[in-house]
DNA sequence: CAACAAATGCAAATGACTTGCATTTGTTTT
DNA sequence: AAAACAAATGCAAGTCATTTGCATTTGTTG
């Protein structure tokens, strides 16, 4: 009988329409197996020690596909012009990233909603949306690195 | 008499810390004169249209230093892996970016003082930062722009 | 106004994707 | 279960925004 995670991403997979392909069962079980954000070639090299036999054009390509299917996510990395990928079951609100393991945390509903509303009657803006993340340590990491480290990464955070 | 505009940029420069160059004033005096969110290429095409000389990568190495010493800040654009920039003294706070004339509207104070609070107590995390841009139509953008051409733009905002 | 560090120009390099096209693979159909 | 076919993949080359190395020019200072 196969392992759980392989059944599942499988019944995923056909679920959203899609082929179920050796690569894209590969991908979708990396991003089953974790609860954080990867990158695309973080995902291409981890499945490539692994011993999978995969093009990069192909991990672009199924997590191109992936996102407008909706079994992924694409955000932003804050300042590094990448994108990481997470599961959409964790998404579809803002997250909460850990800077040091890159685990994301789920913030239920939207911090802005109010404050949305009003600021569109202030500047008469029809407000289409907002890009929100936030960063920061969480308790595991903030354990392991010292103090300085941590401070010398909050300098890569973009403002505020 | 030199006109306003190129003694301020003179002063700040100077103020910066930085060499008064005949380059680095052409790239401030754009950024005061508009205020609006510019891209590198935006500015680099701008200035060569009004006659300036001058290339390609001094405007980003001069982008760069004027980041770094605060006179102009660097936001990520929504959907583009490209950056705008804009004058410090807009920024410092959070942005209402117009999508049809990257117009900037400063947003006074952070809604997310107090739920970043909440945030940290709940999750155990320690929050150092996060980005939050708005985008939006202003009132003139939606005026000239028919209901279709907003609805499709819509489509290129990150989510929420 | 010489001396020198800093800024600029230019061409080539980089990083993160993206694309075109030939080949292979799931899926569907017989 | 093999054919038929669209869809997915591999590979190599291409983009796009930005960065870098190095030779040259320009502000600033002694």
């Amino acid at each position: 009988m196969k392992p759980t995670a392989a059944f599942d991403s499988e019944a995923m997979i056909r679920q959203a329409g899609l082929k179920s392909t050796r690569s894209r069962n590969q991908v979708l079980q990396l991003l089953l197996s974790q609860q954080e954000v990867l990158t695309a070639d973080e995902i291409y090299e981890r499945l490539v020690r692994q011993g999978a036999k995969l093009n990069y054009s192909t991990v672009y390509r199924i997590l191109e596909m992936f996102t407008e299917k909706k079994l992924t996510e694409k955000v932003l990395l804050p300042n590094s012009r990448k994108y990481g990928f997470l599961l959409f079951t964790l998404s579809h609100t803002h997250h909460l990233i850990c800077l040091g393991c890159h685990k994301v945390v789920n913030i239920d509903g939207c911090p802005l909603h109010d404050f949305e509303r009003d600021l569109a009657a202030k500047t008469h803006f029809q407000i289409v949306g907002h890009y929100l993340e936030l960063y920061g340590y969480c308790e595991e990491c903030r354990r392991k690195d010292s103090i300085d480290d941590i401070q010398q990464a909050t300098d890569e955070v973009p403002h505020e």
